[in-house]
DNA sequence: CCTCATCATGGTAGCGCTACCACAAGATGT
DNA sequence: ACATCTTGTGGTAGCGCTACCATGATGAGG
């Protein structure tokens, strides 16, 4: 995916082996700017996606690239470049179906774009500010922040306030200091809980995710708003506190189907105690999705590992993630230039994954009569 | 943990921000030669730990190396250097706790060691030998294997055919043409088997992972050997076949459970299948680990994520990819030199990890009898 | 004493690219 | 008409390092 693939392969000059050793193939910028019949300045212009170049021009460079199957060389360009950008990708909690996704999608747009990415925990440091002080030091630009830690404005300040960048990915609310990528939270729960009214649901418990989180209230204010749009009260007892861990959501799903009469559906606020519910549900032998609906959030890899797989809402982690490095990237370059713009913020759209954890609300269960 | 700390923090000349724009910190090679009153050259040479330099010579250089705390630029090395090493992880089935652990140990060696890792998946590629053709002809010189790609033979024939380096990660059985790193799969299995009989279970219920992994057959026999050992007969009907999935696992726990008598203790091949186990269990009303007791292997995610938390192998599976890195950048510098180095093998300690999804064998359940 | 290897070191020439400045050609303002 | 800006382009000078050859020392062999 992320290979520059080679169409031409027999056009290679003299199929040696591979690699570069002196007097062989890979082709340079001079050989382009040559096929192509301009300066090197004007390849790398175009290569670089600079303006100031004749679309005629560019054109031709263009063809000449492809020609010779040409593909810069990273070494010499951050050698020529002045520093070679390094990110870091910190992370707390070590969530690891979220965090791998996590990682696939820095890690391929990193090797895309030639910019060296680590991977920090920060687990047992003393104290993020001198992490993150002794990580600047160390000649890292900029960091991508994961929750919990895109939430934690203490670590977000210091690393501006050190002249460093950070991109919060997934947070509830977009600090103004810092760039911010996310979907909408409370848009994305208020469609969920939605969708489950939809299916016929009323009674429609919810368990909250992690209060430290931002992004946990968004999820419980789209929860409710949805269900006082629908003209459904929400009870107290149909929202259950949890932690966003799997243990929290047993003790959280326990509660909720201990009340009288039980929720016919259940939304979790992550994939995790989703799961945990479903399990819960089985041990107090009710089928799901027959007797009970249960929906996650996140779709991380919980979802669809466990039977019933999950209906839930799916993050475009990869693709966020990827975006936040090449927000970086772009700072990192117009910080380099002596101009200071504002914290960007993007919004990615987010998905309603349908999968077999959903029903209409059980029938036989509270003598109910619907006309076929 | 791979960052270069910067000991002598206010040492650096001029204490400008960070970065090296002209006139400013970032020691080179040459600030080092004129510390030690000698040339680039053999700064150089001492770096690189070439021969042919005076042990008084050597000395100087580093004492110089350390006064500036001087590291080497990694850009201008491989551009004068010839190639830069990069390496890909190859991964076809995402089983993502697992591939999350795989990642961070990969990504942190890479780092550590300057190796630029791209992360491939061949799942919708055409085939894998022309995917792997493209990626040598592209400049990968090694490549890292988890399973299940670690036993296709194919594969690894490919790439050392293709002149590539390729490393097995956890195969069932090291081929003799390639690297390896793995544990002792047989023998973690006869451990955990050994293990559970010393809880005091003899009825014990072994699910198999997928057949096409040369691993599952391994821990099968461990399985068999210590309940043989331990003068256990193992009926067919105590062994299931999995697959290594969740639902897999669901549908050889019900068949295990269906067995009667029904066995005291399941031990599943890998954790989600055990996780799967547990949830069986509970559905049919019974408790783990106080009725069953459940066991799995890998020690992912899975395992301390669900509830109860499982007893399971744990391969150190960041130790390992980070050496099977290592290995590569061996190799390749081997290999660069014109030698040709036997594949080497090496074999990881692993480690039983207890948890709460064990305990002896339930007594009431079975009208037994033992003195307190 | 003069070869001819063998060290220990230095000098030079790039690796492939981009930052920076120069410059010509047209557009615009006065 | 001229100064002034904008736009497209080219030339040059390195970035920090290592490959390669050249050099002085030393010691062995004749």
């Amino acid at each position: 995916m992320h290979l520059i693939m080679d169409t031409t392969t027999q056009g290679r000059k003299q199929g040696r082996k591979r690699g570069s050793r002196r007097g062989n193939a890979a082709p340079t910028i001079a050989d382009v700017a040559r096929e192509a019949r301009c300066s090197p300045m004007t390849v790398s212009r175009v290569i670089n996606g600079e303006g100031n170049v004749r679309e005629e021009t560019r054109e031709q460079v263009l063809e000449a690239v492809r020609k010779l199957n040409y593909s810069p060389n990273r070494a010499a360009r951050s050698l020529a470049g002045g520093e070679q950008l390094r990110i870091a990708l910190m992370f707390d909690n070590p969530s690891s179906s979220y965090l791998s996704e996590f990682l696939m999608g820095a890690l391929e747009e990193a090797t895309r774009s030639d910019i060296h990415l680590e991977v920090q925990s920060c687990e047992n440091a003393p104290s993020n500010a001198t992490l993150v002080g002794k990580m600047i030091e160390g000649g890292i630009t900029g960091f991508i922040l994961p929750p919990p830690l895109c939430d934690d404005q203490g670590v977000l300040d210091l690393i501006t306030g050190a002249g460093g960048i950070a991109i919060a990915v997934g947070p509830g609310k977009a600090s103004g200091s810092n760039g911010a990528v996310m979907i909408d939270e409370y848009q994305a729960a208020y469609d969920m809980t939605r969708h489950i009214i939809t299916l016929g649901h009323e009674r429609i418990g919810f368990i909250i995710g992690n209060p430290e989180q931002v992004a946990s209230g968004r999820r419980l204010n789209g929860y409710r708003a949805a269900m006082e749009d629908a003209g459904l009260k929400v009870s107290d007892r149909l929202v259950a506190q949890g932690q966003f861990t799997y243990r929290s959501g047993m003790v959280a799903a326990e509660k909720l189907l201990a009340v009288d009469p039980q929720p016919t559906a259940i939304f979790a606020s992550n994939d995790d105690m989703a799961a945990a519910t479903v399990a819960v549900a089985h041990r107090c032998h009710l089928d799901v999705p027959s007797d009970i609906t249960v929906c996650g959030f996140d779709d991380t890899d919980m979802a669809n590992s466990i039977w019933p797989e999950l209906t839930t809402i799916r993050q475009p982690i990869r693709e966020m993630t990827a975006k936040a490095v090449k927000m970086i990237a772009k700072l990192a370059r117009t910080q380099r230039h002596g101009d200071k713009p504002g914290p960007e913020h993007v919004m990615f759209p987010y998905e309603l994954i349908r999968r077999s954890s959903e029903a209409g609300p059980s029938l036989a269960k509270f003598d109910r009569q619907v006309d076929t």
